[in-house]
DNA sequence: TGGATACCTGAGCAGATGCTCATGTATTGA
DNA sequence: TCAATACATGAGCATCTGCTCAGGTATCCA
């Protein structure tokens, strides 16, 4: 029962309240979208600007249609937008939150590698 | 080729620099710990301070197996930490990242609803 | 109109995920 | 020492993921 007294207090608005089902579900598919390697590339890379399909599967080493399939999934669950151009469709973050996540994740795994839990030469 | 000099300037240190392929595994990584509602929930729960493993399965109606699998998961993946008091196994955050990102996720889903591309009620 | 380019999408499959169940380990108190 | 409590963990299974492949749609240009 150690922290039983703050997750009881289910606070009104913001604050320390447990959320619904339906808000942890929403929060899960958040990360959900950002925890695969590929998405969390093109995510990066869209945080330099949009950005069209090949494009992206060029930068990625990836087919056209592995992109295409997870900006699919982005789309849905509301990371990135688009606008067609001619025969391009021009992808883009879609609010600032998404590349403030990016960050926060990778200064999160800075800070753990630099505990000296793992190497890192890859920063 | 839209967003192409912006990507191609890879930059010294910090900035717009394409990581490596390393990084992008454990910022993914680190996003697929969060990206399921039982260790959202446990995450959350943690933010209000350490709890045991009991106290946590109550709270998330699950069994305390489950939520030992997902803890395991989650230290491996370095955002909890625990110790030993008595019997009890005590876990909490390891990092403010942590809450921060949960924090954010939560904002980007607040939005993302608000622009009323779904229902609302949840929050 | 017809071909080329750019992208979308359904089907299907190998591998990963999250749970339950059964069992093992560590700490406490009688 | 022995039972009870609190966790940890391996195995197994139903489900989900991310990819490839094959085909489809939309736009441009000759």
């Amino acid at each position: 029962m150690v922290a039983a007294t703050a997750v009881r207090r289910v606070a009104g608005k913001e604050g320390g309240a447990v959320l619904s089902d339906r808000a942890y579900n929403a929060i899960a598919e958040t990360f959900r979208a950002l925890a695969d390697p590929t998405r969390a590339r093109i995510v990066h890379l869209l945080s330099f600007g949009e950005s069209s399909v090949n494009h992206l599967a060029e930068n990625l080493t990836v087919t056209p249609s592995a992109v295409s399939h997870q900006l699919r999934m982005l789309r849905q669950m509301g990371l990135v937008r688009f606008r067609r151009e001619g025969q391009l469709a021009l992808y883009a973050l879609d609010d600032p939150h998404v590349a403030i996540l990016f960050q926060e994740a990778r200064e999160h795994v800075s800070d753990y590698l630099q505990e000296g839990r793992k190497s890192r030469e890859w920063l």
